[in-house]
DNA sequence: GCCTAACCGAGACGGTACGTCAAGTCTTAGT
DNA sequence: ACTAAGACTTGACGTACCGTCTCGGTTAGGC
């Protein structure tokens, strides 16, 4: 259920895992991203500036894109869709909040290398895809759904469409270009497709 | 003006570079692209495929993704913006040729990676936006500033969002949830931008 | 007195120690060292196939050394020197039961790790020098020296190069060479050194 | 016919191997031979210390055991069998010769590890045999079958013996015993052999 | 019938070294 | 000046063991 795969198996054999050590660990990952970005982050240097074997990495995340990932990412679960009746309101609380996390320096500094680390292993892919972006894309996907049904959207398969140019927009902006969004810009891109879809 | 660095400096002294040699290399890149993924990609592997050495490569690319960045992209110059009168299928048939070249097998295996080397590298990634994007944005800023002018779109800033909004779908689609598009969704998602756009 | 260190301290307290798991761990070692070598052998994989914990193993011996010599040389103390009366034939004797224990595939393949071990640490030298060889040497000086009253030898300090000559000479042939020597070999350097004693 | 192995296969091409590196790695192999022993010495710390990537290591000798026999052992092929037609005194001085190389404090340090490492491998023992020990006993074998026709020693096949008896001794005394050889007892056990041989 | 102490298995932990791979630079000989 | 080959230093990879430690749990004798 979780991207975290090394979970111990058996129950209660063993030592214990020192439940402190997971936090130095991503600390250090965050600290090494931020300033040394994605490239040059090695499981070495993490476990040097962690104080611990690299072993314990190991034990606990397959890979560099893994950890970076959980480090970079966690406040995911938590994240729900508004739901104040306004479509457009919620909309652009929920994209901003997306600008937010993808906007923050260690977002920006490890979201295209964990891309492209999960571009060929399309186990991670469908990690991302199911761990992080999938809840949000549900929530967004009902709360259309529920604004079709109350007439605020004409009915058709354009769901689906509405969150890719969503995503996609912020995601272009800030992996491929490197521009951060401003909050009225984030406005026009939701009254933008909003719009779009009540034309149809 | 080019991504491309190493021009010799004089002018025409010594041996002349074999073109051939180019070509060859830039050949391996492709094969093992597609056959390893970007990352299993090596300067090392490139040379001993194309039988040539390191040095060779090195004085014509200034890294792998530059290198790759050419061998995947190339077609790029001559892409130029369709103008039928018909704003939304003219749109329609740039996103197709934008989604025919990202959807290509080399292109999907080489985007995240370059990308992420881009995404360290601010020069690189103004190299890429110049390159390869600018001349499609201009020319479809070009085109949306026309059609404002002849009042087939709202006056307003609303260009560069929808230039974005384009884009980021697309690149959202292909590089990071892996989905391809079919012409429908293709024509879906011009629709939903422009009438959005109309509606402002 | 013993090489052997990590016995309880106090006297009877506490849960004794299973007297079955020693069998198993010297077993495991065994079974390792005939079919991967001294070099190949870890605590941890005598350990793993005698299913027993690590800790197990440290609290009995102090090094793998330790441990594969205890798990090869084991009968070594009930030897004893024969006395015939023929003092050529008692020794021929003696280096049968050397070359016997020495040729043991066992034997061979502890040896030498045992001595590079052992090279390093004088303590575990002496060790081996008097636990195992001591013996065989004490009662072999001795019955010499018996000989040499009985006027079987000529008067001198030979004993010892007698001992070194014929324990140096099997060693060699196993250690170093890996030639087994063949009981008609045995008779002859028997006969070469006692030889040589007798005409100084 | 050499024991190293990875001599350079094409004849001329690339860059050649600079001769001043294998020196420096060699001797830093007797340094940390000397201070550290054979089991506390890595391929690492060897490189480390001759400022030298592991790799320019492993591309000339396949392991710690060679680099260090090489390392250790280099005189060998120029030692010969000295004919002075006293075979005693001969022998004599060929052993005292071994006694020297054998007693000098790197190769004490060395030989165990590199026997017990060669132990477990046939090939390298048979080069232990073939390029250090072979000439050796070639030439003292034909020293002997010589003076056996001068009728300086009785006709038998006792030849081998002699020598592995001389040179197991020596072995014994210093691989196992850790106890160095005077002079006296040198001549002692040259003297035993030697009177054994011409007593049968 | 507890208590205490040692035993035991499992496995986490910080380390060190392994042998391999690739990076980018340099140095040949040859084109 | 270009080329192919390959030596070179550097540094990271992922794995294996080291010897120590910390758990839950067992097994005895002494109180």
């Amino acid at each position: 259920m979780s991207y975290r795969i090394n979970m111990p198996i058996k129950k209660n054999q063993g030592r214990p895992r020192d439940p402190q050590t997971e936090a130095r660990i991503l600390q250090a990952a965050i600290d090494l991203l931020l300033d040394g970005g994605y490239a040059a982050l090695s499981i070495e240097a993490i476990a040097r500036r962690a104080g611990v074997g690299k072993t314990t990495i190991y034990r606990r995340w397959r890979s560099k894109a893994e950890l970076v990932y959980e480090a970079t990412f966690t406040q995911v679960d938590e994240r729900c869709m508004p739901d104040s009746g306004d479509l457009m309101a919620d909309l652009e609380t929920l994209i901003l909040a997306l600008v937010d996390e993808f906007g923050s320096p260690r977002a920006i500094a490890a979201t295209p290398g964990i891309l492209a680390d999960f571009g060929s292993d399309p186990a991670f892919r469908d990690t991302l895809r199911d761990q992080f972006l999938a809840p949000i894309a549900e929530g967004l996907e009902a709360r259309l759904k529920q604004a079709e049904l109350r007439g605020q959207l004409p009915p058709g398969a354009t769901g689906r469409l509405i969150i890719h140019a969503l995503g996609g927009t912020v995601f272009y902006r800030y992996v491929v270009l490197g521009l951060p969004m401003r909050p009225d810009e984030v406005r026009g891109l939701v009254q933008l497709v909003l719009r779009g879809a009540l034309a149809t």
